[in-house]
DNA sequence: AGCGGACATCCACAGCTGTCAATATCGACA
DNA sequence: TGTCGATATTGACAGCTGTGGATGTCCGCT
């Protein structure tokens, strides 16, 4: 473990959600550095868990685009603890956005998050005929 | 969608690259089975970890598209065995692959792969036009 | 054939992660 | 104010995962 990065915590990712993609680059383009690896791994981790993409499938057909943490529970079979920990893991990493209205909560779907990842992701496959630079 | 959760073996992702993003619908269009949503995760597990990330950007950014594992090794500042562990996995996740020739092994780019996981993070920013459903 | 180098595999270990029971917190309502 | 219900937090635990040292395997070279 030899990541000289800055140790931000964990609630600082919460903050600065536009930080899931930095700002452009595609991995393909250069080699990424050891701290933007590891702030986009930070984000692929939250997604990377079947019982958190089913939950922001569930949030994002639910009607209105946005869904109670109550119908999650019932959807998912997991424990409610357990769902409102994937949840808090969603929100922290930026996809999702929680809105508490009385007893019940809310979650929506960020869908910049998801497109800026989709966007790193990306691979050109037609080479450019201007040739790289 | 009644994808049956078969217990394949982890060899068998390497030889059906494609099923990484089943067939197209994005994450937001309709719930995910249990099975598929193991499926997607099980490939964004492979992507999530800042080492395999680099490696990806690196081997993509490497002239003529392919790395050798030697280059890796001394570009990640990780040890030999571990560089060829997260290799093993990048081309078990059908993200990337082995080409051996002699006694160095050359790695290379599935560009569909990623891409393909780009299409299924994807969210529709904008309604279709015409398509109230 | 013998040797050296490149890569893969095995093994062990520390740290992380998903899960749930128990409990705390907070708002609505009588 | 007291109770009920929805959600969040805590604590504990099993299983997974990243990591490196030691070793095995295979190829090219002498």
């Amino acid at each position: 473990m030899a990541i000289p990065t800055a140790p931000a915590p964990p609630a600082a990712a919460a903050a600065r959600p536009e930080a899931v993609a930095a700002c452009c680059a595609p991995l393909t383009r250069e080699p990424l550095s050891a701290g933007a690896a590891s702030d986009l791994a930070r984000t692929l981790k939250a997604l990377a868990d079947p019982a958190r993409l089913r939950l922001l499938s569930l949030v994002a057909a639910h009607e209105g685009g946005e869904a109670c943490a109550c119908d999650l529970v019932a959807s998912l079979g997991l424990s409610q603890p357990t769902v409102s920990h994937h949840l808090k893991v969603l929100v922290e990493a930026g996809l999702l956005t929680r809105d508490k209205r009385g007893v019940w909560a809310y979650f929506a779907l960020v869908p910049q998050a998801l497109n800026a990842l989709a966007a790193v992701l990306t691979v050109p496959t037609a080479a450019p005929p201007g040739g790289a630079g």
